[in-house]
RNA sequence: GGGCGAUUAGCUCAGUUGGUUAGAGCGUCACGUUUACACCGUGAAAGUCGGGGGUUCAAGUCCCUCAUCGCCCA
């Protein structure tokens, strides 16, 4: 045995850092520009740049790199661009909570531009962890292009975009209501915001008429924003306050003289059907206060505390102490008619977990409609395909129904916004530097202080990072991308955007197809979380299993469009599915030399092939076909459960058990036996390598199928074999189904060792009957390989022998194993009569089915033949089931 | 309130445009250490495909309805 260095299980530390620093270092994962092969390109979803890697990355950032490997191989010029974003409030807060920690200041104290200086250094420390752990789980990233969103370049395009929506009059400065995180200081976008379901109370307050004669009852969630109340709604239609229209209230605690208005927008049934307006506190109050030109007096602070508008008794408490209170008051005052409790939605800051404030305030915002129309035809019309296609219908509602987006950031970790205004007549100057002089003459100009949404640049991204708005030779051969991968809860934040943007700055979409991956939960279907302690860090996976276990059970576990529930223990079917592989090649090494032709089946003939190599090679076009289809349609886990049935079902239980007697024969049989499981194994190698880039690599190497300098990553997609070649050879559908027919007698012949507790490695003798002439000429060929899977000292073709024996069928024949003395004639019964009663049910049910005038005469034909075929085949065998029956009744 | 999705073996999930007797992994039971693999092999048990109705020669698959769970939007 000339045996190899291989270990009996495979072990992957060792292995996948090897490789992957190798694979690094000869720069594989370079895209050249200047490459004439057809350019094939994905830009990342930039993960936070402080951020860890997490499963979701995982799942995510593994089907990209399995697209890429693929594509790669089959020979596209690929350019994977990694990068990370900076996350403006989420990076910020979290240097700003460690600043006050461990010196107690804040960012105020430290000052804009020394605090940017802290938040640099703190980004060169922490950052770029997760960018690494892409390593350790292989990603043929290209990481000479990997950029960071705060990048010069990038922040030049940001720049350049902002200038461009300004001067079309697509960006605009103005009061509008927000979302307002009284946490973190800073406004939101209507996306930030994520509303939860919380029980509390509908308080119904009196609210007087002016002129004494009685009052209206009001239902607010809110009594504090009473104090900025301008008037009481009720519908135009309503009876109940028809005649009181135009009369004005006192409003309590504050005296303001405020209107009984009519709008549409009040709900007769809700409530009293009064509704208090507070135009600068809530979304749909603002509308009102609009259209009635109402005054908007706001009454609270940055911080959610109330200011003087408000009062001398609230300035200076906090929302919720202002809402006790008002409460108080009223009581006091006799003016709460009731309480009701309520549930309702209430609104959260994504980053501050605190109460969002809608809240009217001087911003920056982006017009929508005019960007929307475009990137939704392209969408609708099918130039960007959605997988699974359902996101569309929420994308078009977004679309549809768009608002425009709040794009100024009250924080200083951003890109600043390039608007300047003069410190003499505040005149507003939008460009890349302040104007050398006003247009009334001062000299001196302060740039606004606000930054812009992290979104703001990551909309950019799939241009950006190819140094856009220059025009570079990468733009040219990258843009468009083609593939997309990301979640679905970021399909209004970045993909919709994305397609404006690259629509409205390229004149062209930026990728063709987005494919939406799983949710990841624990295996109880909990969504993972710091809190719950259940989310595992994939680097401790990837040390316990190895790397490629966890992709390749991630890819088989992640279903299209559903949620994936994951624990750690399933990536023991990764795990064991490399240990297979390993030892397939194991084996192999230990049977000699690696066939010279194994690259190709040129010059084979079929009379040289055994029914085993031609089966396996009819197996092995079917695979290669279903990979490549599979994969085109981001059928990830389809792909990945063919790939490990065919390696462990067919190629292993039955293809490389029928070698293990060819290779130890002189004949010329094994050489061409081997050269077959030579090429097959080459061939799913690389339809694995996407999955499971170190093992396919090592094993690659390890056959001696490339040098050392070498990689299968170089290699090239395998073509499948040609139908026309598959018959030259043998293969066809035919011997395909007597092959499978012999595998079934052998499983009949095993289940009957069982049966009888004859242990598989004891040899036996056996009789076997075949059904017909033919039957029996194809099993012939290749006895030694039949006696091998039967453990069978001898296989006699003859008739049913007349001593006591067990009977195994199938529809190529039926098999005596004599078992003189050991028989047990009621056992043996007992399972016959079983089988009897198994097919004679499937019997009448076959002949109920055709005994259908209407099925005959409207099935396809090809259904209704197969269903005759069946009832012969099935009569047939009954009827040696019968005859074996009654022999052991006598 | 509107929209989307799910419900298949004890558990986790496959099941293409309707057409063999509904599959896999894990788990369970029995047998096995044969030089690829115990991270293994062989065999077995296990499902009224959430309930009800409909279309069809034929429904896990299409339609309606109900129930339960989940997500998104308001």
């Amino acid at each position: 045995m000339s045996d190899s260095n291989l270990s009996r299980a495979y072990d992957p530390a060792e292995v996948e850092q090897k490789w992957y620093s190798t694979w690094e270092q000869r720069g594989y994962f370079h895209a050249d520009t200047e490459s004439k092969k057809p350019a094939y390109s994905i830009v990342i979803p930039p993960p936070n740049v402080t951020g860890m890697l997490t499963l979701g990355h995982v799942l995510n950032n593994t089907l990209q790199d399995i697209l890429i490997r693929f594509e790669k191989l089959r020979g596209r010029e690929v350019c994977w661009v990694p990068g990370t974003d900076h996350a403006g409030i989420a990076t910020q807060a979290k240097v700003e909570a460690q600043l006050r920690e461990e010196q107690g200041l804040s960012r105020h104290d430290l000052g804009r531009e020394k605090f940017l200086e802290h938040m640099w250094q703190w980004k060169e420390k922490y950052g770029g962890t997760i960018t690494r752990q892409l390593r350790t789980i292989g990603c043929a990233c290209d990481w000479e292009r990997e950029r960071f969103t705060l990048d010069p370049k990038l922040s030049e395009a940001v720049q350049e975009v902002f200038i461009r929506l300004y001067n079309k009059g697509l960006i605009y400065k103005g009061k509008r209501i927000i979302n307002w995180c009284p946490k973190s200081g800073t406004a939101l976008s209507d996306e930030e915001v994520i509303y939860r379901e919380e029980k509390g109370n509908l308080w119904y307050f009196r609210y007087p008429y002016s002129d004494g004669s009685g009052y209206v009852v009001i239902a607010t969630t809110r009594p504090e924003t009473m104090l900025a109340d301008t008037a009481v709604a009720v519908h135009p239609e309503d009876e109940r306050y028809r005649d009181k229209l135009g009369k004005t209230l006192t409003l309590p605690l504050v005296g303001r003289e405020i209107a009984l208005i009519a709008d549409e927008y009040v709900d007769p049934a809700f409530g009293s059907g009064a509704v208090k307006i507070t135009p600068a506190h809530d979304p749909n109050d603002y509308e009102v206060g609009l259209r009635h030109g109402l005054e908007m007096p706001d009454v609270m602070n940055d911080d959610g505390s109330m200011n003087k508008e408000a009062g001398p008794e609230f300035e200076g408490l906090d929302r919720y102490d202002a809402r006790k209170l008002v409460l108080q008051k009223m009581q006091e005052l006799g003016l709460i008619e009731k309480i009701e409790e309520h549930v309702h939605q209430v609104g959260y800051s994504e980053r501050g977990n605190v109460a969002v404030e809608p809240r009217l305030s001087d911003q920056w915002f982006v017009k929508m409609e005019q960007l929307a129309k475009p990137a939704l035809e392209v969408v609708n019309q099918g130039q960007i395909r959605f997988h699974p296609e359902r996101w569309v219908k929420t994308y078009r509602h977004w679309m549809e129904n768009i608002k425009d987006w709040c794009i100024s950031r009250q924080l200083w970790w951003g890109h600043r916004i390039p608007a300047y205004y003069c410190e003499q007549c505040n005149k507003l100057y939008v460009d890349k530097e302040s104007p050398a002089q006003c247009a009334c003459g001062a000299k001196k100009f302060r740039q606004d202080p606000d930054v812009l949404d992290t979104w703001f640049s990551s909309w950019l991204w799939p241009f950006s990072v190819f140094d856009w708005p220059d025009k570079t030779r990468e733009l040219e051969r990258f843009y468009p991308t083609q593939s997309l991968v990301t979640g679905p809860d970021i399909i209004f934040f970045w993909v919709a955007r994305m397609i404006m943007a690259g629509l409205e700055f390229m004149g062209e979409i930026p990728f063709s197809d987005v494919y939406f991956t799983s949710i990841i939960r624990d295996d109880q279907g909990r969504k993972m979380s710091k809190s719950l302690n259940n989310s595992p860090d994939p680097i401790d996976v990837v040390a316990q299993y190895g790397a490629d276990a966890l992709r390749f059970t991630i890819a088989y576990i992640a279903p299209v469009g559903q949620d994936i529930r994951y624990s750690n223990e399933k990536c023991e079917l990764g795990r064991n599915f490399a240990n297979k592989i390993w030892n397939v090649v194991r084996f192999r090494l230990s049977k000699g030399p690696i066939s010279a032709d194994w690259q190709d089946l040129q010059g084979l003939q079929a009379e040289q092939l055994r029914a085993d190599d031609k089966w396996i090679l009819a197996r092995l076009q079917r695979i290669v076909r279903l990979t490549e289809d599979g994969l085109e349609r981001y059928s990830f886990n389809e792909v990945a459960r063919n790939l490990y049935d065919f390696i462990w079902s067919e190629f292993c239980d039955w293809y490389l058990e029928s070698c293990k007697s060819a290779f130890d024969s002189e004949g010329a049989e094994a050489a061409v036996s081997r050269r077959v499981f030579d090429y097959a194994v080459s061939v799913f190698l690389r339809l694995l390598h996407p999955f499971m880039p170190f093992v396919t690599e090592e094993l690659y190497h390890q056959l001696g199928f490339i040098e050392a300098d070498d990689s299968i990553m170089l290699s090239s997609w395998p073509e499948a074999i040609g139908d026309e070649q598959l018959a030259l050879l043998g293969a066809d559908p035919e011997l395909v189904r007597f092959n499978e027919a012999k595998f079934e007698l052998i499983r009949a012949v095993r289940n009957l060792r069982a049966s009888y507790q004859i242990p598989g490695n004891r040899p036996i003798k056996l009789l076997l009957e075949t059904v017909s002439r033919e039957a029996e000429d194809f099993l012939r060929v290749d006895m030694t390989a039949l006696c091998s899977l039967l453990n069978a000292e001898s296989v006699q073709f003859a008739g049913r022998p007349d001593a006591a024996c067990g009977v195994a069928l199938s529809d190529i024949g039926t098999v005596y194993l004599p078992l003189a003395g050991v028989v047990d004639l009621e056992a043996e019964l007992a399972r016959l009569r079983k089988q009897e009663e198994a097919s004679s049910k499937y019997l009448a049910s076959v002949q109920r089915k055709l005994a259908n005038a209407n099925f005959v005469a409207r099935a396809p034909e090809e259904v209704v033949a197969r269903e005759r075929q069946n009832i012969c085949d099935t009569e047939e065998k009954l009827s040696r089931i019968r005859e074996q029956i009654a022999v052991l009744s006598n």
